[in-house]
DNA sequence: ACAAAAGTGTTTTTCTTACACCCATGT
DNA sequence: ACATGGGTGTAAGAAAAACACTTTTGT
């Protein structure tokens, strides 16, 4: 097998070269699929039915195709595994990519890794294949196959961040939402819970983060004030951010 | 060419199956290399001597090699390309990966991108083969090959953003600096310099940013009142952030 | 003497934080 | 009546922004 040379500095091949000359490499879209259900956090994951780690639980995944990009890929599988109609609209965002030598036992996979988060969480429906799938309390999920457990924490660290300063929170909520609701994802994800006057106050100071629903349109969860309606605004970015209550080791 | 199964949850082949059976995947690491020369932001770029996109510019990369991460094909690139001895200490961080199907004609290609942050910017030595390679001025760098515009517009809104939130500002320095040569990483990559005084009590008060070097040693910078000399502290992030003065459409 | 860069001080304004308090609804 | 969550007000404190001023060097 010979070296594989550098695309921008080989000389030898020019076009039609043998694409089939060095050790191939996999690549796989693996997605840490994020939602709340019932106040907690959970992550969808999948039961494996086959070596290496069958009987473990694994974030969903698999190849990416020949002729689509992961992000296609990851979308796709998204799909399948939650068994929605429409997946155009959820936030999938690129986490990073996976590629030690070792991390599947069988051939050489190199894994970039996404996460989606889901407003409604619908009951999954087990993909294509037979694989069982459940929603798992973020927290409570064992040891996974692969380096699975690494990607759900790096997931989860990079959301927890991003609500800081991103409007990405609107992504775990229904179309229309109260505030109540909103400041809920904060404190599921982060464990703390902003002030909730505090936290009113900003998110509506932020031009394009939430914009009111004008109709009358009301709400109440359970018992206490009718809320009123928000649905999800333009902006991305959320300046100043929104710090999280700092846990003391965090400056390092 | 079979359809290739998910790899958790194909029951075909178990273990030892065919690893060529499908269309093969390359993965390469490329190198976004910003360094700081003469107060402006270079790029390292090298030029491509075959097709396709002969005779254009491009990021440094190459393969990533069969018992390798990308990590390490990355850093391996960058002591190739830049002929710096000790490579170990620079920073080094993945940017994002880039899988479109058509981002190069001879095969399929999944770009794993990197950032590295060069204090001292070397004269390039032109890599492992023949191929010429400069430092070129963030901006002057004519379209260049493949996606290559886009990786590395990606790079500069990320290190511009994490200069915000983060320590990152010291890689571009060398090991003993001044606090004005700090704030000119600031003011080279925003392109707006925050307020001297202001930044001084900001980094000063961030704790683990910055160390001061002991010894009564200090250093002149053309001329002017000599400055003293200031260590990378060990801290990474930066709570509360320092956030570059909003050019009116920063936040959406 | 002057320019240039470092370093210190001060004031103003803004934002965050921490509460106290009222409102509307279900039980 | 009371518990529950929504919504408003406000005052203390912290931080950021703006700017004046002194210090130390090279030319």
């Amino acid at each position: 097998m010979p070296a594989p040379r550098a695309h921008d500095t080989g000389g030898t091949a020019p076009e039609g070269y043998d694409k089939y000359a060095f050790e191939p490499f996999a690549v796989t879209a693996d997605l840490a699929v994020l939602t709340i259900r019932d106040g907690a956090l959970h992550v969808l994951l999948v039961e494996r039915g086959q070596q290496p780690y069958a009987g473990r639980w694994a974030l969903p995944g698999g190849f990416v195709l020949p002729d689509e990009s992961a992000e296609a890929a990851a979308r796709r599988e998204l799909a399948e595994e939650t068994g929605l109609a429409d997946v155009s609209g959820l936030h999938l965002e690129q986490l990073r990519t996976y590629s030690e030598p070792g991390r599947d036992p069988r051939m050489r996979v190199v894994s970039v890794a996404f996460t989606a988060l889901l407003p409604n969480p619908p009951e999954p429906r087990g993909g294509g294949d037979a694989a069982q799938a459940r929603w798992v309390p973020y927290g409570e999920t064992g040891p996974l196959a692969f380096d699975h457990d690494r990607i759900l924490a790096d997931a989860h660290d990079r959301v927890g961040a991003q609500l800081e300063y991103t409007c990405l929170a609107t992504a775990f909520c229904p179309a229309e939402f109260t505030l109540g609701e909103l400041r809920q994802v904060y404190e599921t994800v982060w464990g703390t819970a902003p002030d909730r006057p505090n936290f009113r106050r900003k998110v509506l100071a932020t031009p394009g983060f939430v914009e009111p629903v004008p109709g009358a349109a009301r709400l109440t969860r359970g018992r206490g004030k009718p809320a009123a309606l928000y649905r999800a605004g333009p902006a991305t970015a959320l300046h100043p951010p929104l710090l999280r209550p700092a846990p003391e080791g965090r400056p390092s």
